[in-house]
RNA sequence: AGGGGCAUAGUUCAAAGGUAGAACAGUGGUCUCCAAAACCAUCGAUGUGGGUUCGAUUCCUACUGCCCCUG
């Protein structure tokens, strides 16, 4: 709490909620009435060729905002989170040159908080090998026994990562074997990390059965609108299931479709599923940020007040605008 | 209308004369380089009324509902 008082850093917005809530739509709304830019947050609208599937926002709907961070990759080429941390750093630096707010805007909570929290990733370098032979590691001799490794040399993280969650317990493997220190300790110096900026971090939140008639509306609509071709377009460049792009909801499923391994019926219930989970999961994260401001639109409807005059009260008392 | 069948969790299915399992959904949670990913936990059911029995949700029976066949 304290943190958010503080006079000094620079300014950063923060606009986000579960998938299909309606941040786009408010985002331009918030970017004319504070003078923002927007900086997506979003690890599929970062792909070009990629706009049905991704909600991607279009030139349109910018109505002249300034976006940035859509648009930038290819889908064939690999996203992390140290790449969104870098990309919208030198996005923002552009726009506090320009004398504007930086809006970050999108559903992906990891992304934002690497990015709020400005958390340190630099004990790595692009080299996977070691990943590669961890998880072949796994394949040879099971999971327990990957397990066993961490658990030699890094207790501490055994705690809060579970057996069966290959993926972490390879991440922490290698942050020891990269760095001889354990992950466990790097990440509760990160914990600490107080933003370098006077921010506010908005979630726009609705009634839960109302996010979810909104997603299998939208899933319907996407597919209407040609999801299955668009799909079809990027396994013709090349894009296959095992890119970081073709793990996105709707890629997936419908790559699995023009494989055969699923009728169009069941790729369609499947996306809809998991992205009924994907928001929950959203929400589940939010929940935990601690300085969070949600935004409810039920109330805010209730009060007769919208949600953009809500955010302004609050940046004017943060003093993030005049 | 007559004949037959089925009624078990929100859904699809199990099981059993001694108090019901699973998958999926739903809900809660973890997360500091694959995060639209990966992982963990958890709520929840024998249609209604009689009868047999020490005991029924299971057997018998009536009702109700659904399905199939005949007309």
């Amino acid at each position: 709490m304290a943190s958010n008082k503080q006079e000094t850093g620079q300014t950063l917005v923060i606009l986000t909620g579960p998938t299909a809530v309606g941040k786009t739509a408010l985002s331009i709304a918030l970017a004319k009435a504070i003078g923002g830019e927007i900086v997506s947050a979003d690890s599929m609208q970062v792909y070009r060729h990629m706009d049905i599937g991704s909600a991607k926002i279009t030139t349109e709907e910018m109505a002249g905002v300034p976006h940035h961070l859509i648009d930038v990759l290819e889908p064939t080429e690999a996203f992390n989170v140290v790449i969104f941390q870098k990309l919208a750093k030198e996005a923002m630096a552009g726009i506090y040159e320009r004398g504007h707010i930086p809006i970050l805007v999108g559903g992906t909570g990891f992304y934002i908080q690497a990015v709020l929290y400005d958390i340190d990733f630099t004990e790595n370098d692009e080299d996977t090998s070691l990943r590669r032979k961890l998880e072949a590691f796994a394949e040879r001799e099971g999971v327990e026994a990957l397990y066993e490794r961490l658990k030699a040399v890094d207790p501490a993280a055994c705690e809060s990562i579970h057996a069966h969650n290959v993926k972490r317990v390879i991440r922490a493997l290698e942050f020891y074997e990269k760095t001889g220190q354990p992950i466990s300790a790097h990440n509760e110096v990160q914990r600490q990390n107080v933003s370098p900026y006077r921010f506010a971090y908005f979630v726009l939140n609705d009634r839960r059965e109302e996010i979810y008639s909104r997603i299998e509306l939208r899933v319907e609509q996407m597919v209407a609108a040609g999801l299955v071709e668009e799909v079809q377009r990027l396994k013709e460049m090349g894009c296959t299931k095992d890119m970081v792009s073709m793990q996105g909801l709707g890629y997936k499923e419908i790559l699995r479709y023009l494989e055969g391994e699923l009728t169009l019926e069941e790729a369609i219930y499947l996306i809809k599923r998991d992205t009924r989970h994907f928001a929950k999961r959203q929400l589940t994260w939010f929940r935990r940020e601690k300085e969070v401001i949600w935004v409810e639109k039920p109330q805010v409807d209730q009060a007769g007040q919208n949600a953009l005059d809500r955010m302004q009260e609050i940046l004017h008392e943060k003093a993030i605008i005049l």
